[in-house]
DNA sequence: CGACCATGTGTAAGCGCGTACAGTACGCCC
DNA sequence: GGGCGTACTGTACGCGCTTACACATGGTCG
């Protein structure tokens, strides 16, 4: 158990409490916990008991002023909350610690996506942090601009960037995979798009990839079969009634998330539509949820969690010194179950 | 457009900077950013314009050194992904966001439970944040007593403590509510209970309550008909097999989270055992899929966004030095679907 | 008209830590 | 035995910021 503190009363013991008590100099102190074969075996012993006996923890802020490393990394997300994020999140959290270092989290939710304020996020502060991750959610992007500018070690998700590091899906493989699946086995003639919000470059691909694989199988890809929305599923059960609602014939629909894909089962539901008899669904994602949906949902698998952990090493590789690779693609393929009419894929765990 | 930096070409400017393009001495442009007021308005303007051209952005570490706060809450969890955790966080995010403080998360799934880490990480370390809220994986509590000891502000979640401030469920309401609706509607009579791991108190709690009311309703709370393993799907799953492969006669079963119970639902699947015409289900949580599975899922509602919120206008309270109440209790209720043998509630929005 | 206060600003002292630099002590060699 | 290298350790400065204190104005009151 440790000791009543000797130093301020108040606050945390600090160096010189240690050295106090290890009747050494706060040099030596500092030099045991960072360089430690520097220092004699005998006096390095007597240190470490003493930091162990006041339970010492350095303080991380005077440590990062006087230029070492934080030893943690930063993310910043649109939101905290949901399946991808929260995946993506495990997967950065994972190597990161496997690396020995600490993570840092923060959303941009609540920021002006047009201010300049994410440079002082936590995770984008250098006082903070020995590098970020970023997604950022927006089109805007004076902001990454400025990291660039300072030269912090930065990598981009689901971002191009002329500069920076980034580690992105290939959305092509799979969402190819998707359409010709719905419209060379499934003979689907009308395929909509629920997309999500118009500025998300994410979902702008997917779009464009529906259209084009659409085009390429001989199916028009009409305009007035595209919805627009948040990526939420409730925006995605809105959409489902409004494309009902709109009259126009649809036999299959392709989703940008899951998310809203579940969101447009529901909708789907309360309209009267079946799925998949009426209508075929993909959705775009492979959460964890997808499998769980009824009726299970074919999505296009996009590893949220291995995205996170090659996110993370390319950050390491920046801090480190080490050239991380200037664009990382990672490929998404088709997961069939039965949404898509395929026969009664029960449990596939 | 920012301009290139005065200072140090490398890092990022200073208030030396910033107070040499304003024609002032540091003091000053430190006062316009912390307390504006007592500076003339003209000084200020200048500063202010000086602050804007550099791209100025506080090093919040010299900040904190210095003794000012950081403006940012602390929150560590046992994992960073599912989503009664994420949706927790976003609960502290949203008010903490609406405070104008930041928010660090981080992770205890790395550290070993009875080491004396947690003090390091940085949301708990008075360096990065200025108080923190704790959701501790399992009983050991000797970093919590040194938080204590530390006298920073600090809130518990789902763990009860003498001398913190608290904030939990009461699973007491939904539980009874949950238990007596398998029993007295449904006319269960072997009611079984898939529970978490043996050291989380929340767990516990479930697991005692289910006991409890089920003997309260003149029915056997029998200890075999007791599964313990982690909170996952997978274990969930594994638990429903384990239970079913024992071979005792079971009618109903209470798990004491919507993933385990998610799990069980495919675990039952898997042996040919029918939700809600074998076997009645009821899970814990009411988390965003439960609505989404087959059947829709019957839970007891616990809404960890909400708790999030509560937890994190303690800890501000906390801050501020207006005191936090002890502790926090919030209710829950039995939210019905289908698993518990109600009718089909098809879509609940 | 001088003492006194309010207001604005500058000076300088740390906050806790890392580390260059300057010792000090010892062992080795020629 | 003196010169020099090696292995440690201590002294002292600075990281960027806040803030107590000192200082300079200008105005107000007796």
């Amino acid at each position: 158990m440790p000791v009543l503190q000797s130093g301020s009363p108040a606050g945390s013991p600090t160096v010189a409490d240690v050295a106090r008590l290890a009747g050494v100099s706060t040099a030596t102190v500092s030099r045991v916990l960072n360089l430690p074969h520097r220092v004699a075996p005998a006096t390095r012993t007597r240190v470490i008991a003493a930091v162990q006996r006041l339970g010492y923890v350095p303080n991380s802020a005077a440590r990062r002023l006087a230029g070492a490393p934080t030893g943690t990394l930063g993310l910043v997300l649109p939101e905290l909350s949901g399946p991808y994020f929260s995946e993506l999140l495990s997967g950065v959290e994972q190597v990161s610690r496997a690396a020995g270092l600490h993570l840092l989290v923060s959303s941009t939710e609540a920021l002006d996506p047009e201010s300049d304020l994410l440079p002082s996020l936590p995770p984008a502060d250098p006082a903070f942090v020995d590098g970020t991750i970023i997604l950022p959610h927006s089109l805007a992007s004076s902001h990454i601009d400025r990291l660039v500018r300072q030269g912090r070690p930065t990598v981009l998700v689901e971002r191009t960037h002329p500069l920076l590091p980034t580690v992105s899906f290939d959305p092509a493989l799979g969402v190819r995979e998707a359409i010709r699946h719905l419209v060379l086995d499934h003979g689907a003639r009308h395929v909509a798009c629920l997309a999500g919000p118009t500025d998300a470059e994410a979902s702008i691909r997917r779009e464009r990839l529906w259209a084009q694989e659409l085009v390429a199988c001989g199916v028009e890809a009409a305009g007035r079969l595209v919805m627009h929305g948040h990526w939420s599923e409730e925006e995605g059960r809105e959409m489902a009634l409004a494309l009902v609602a709109s009259g126009h014939p649809f036999d299959a629909v392709f989703a940008v998330s899951d998310e809203v894909a579940i969101g447009a089962l529901h909708g789907f539901e309360q309209a009267g539509v079946r799925v998949p008899e009426d209508v075929l669904l993909i959705g775009f994602d492979d959460s964890p949820t997808a499998a769980w949906t009824r009726p299970p949902l074919t999505t296009v698998a996009a590893p949220a969690r291995e995205l996170g952990r090659v996110a993370a090493a390319q950050l390491i590789a920046a801090i480190e010194g080490r050239a991380a690779t200037r664009e990382v693609l990672l490929p998404t393929t088709l997961v069939r179950r039965a949404s898509c009419g395929c026969g009664a894929s029960s449990a596939d765990s």
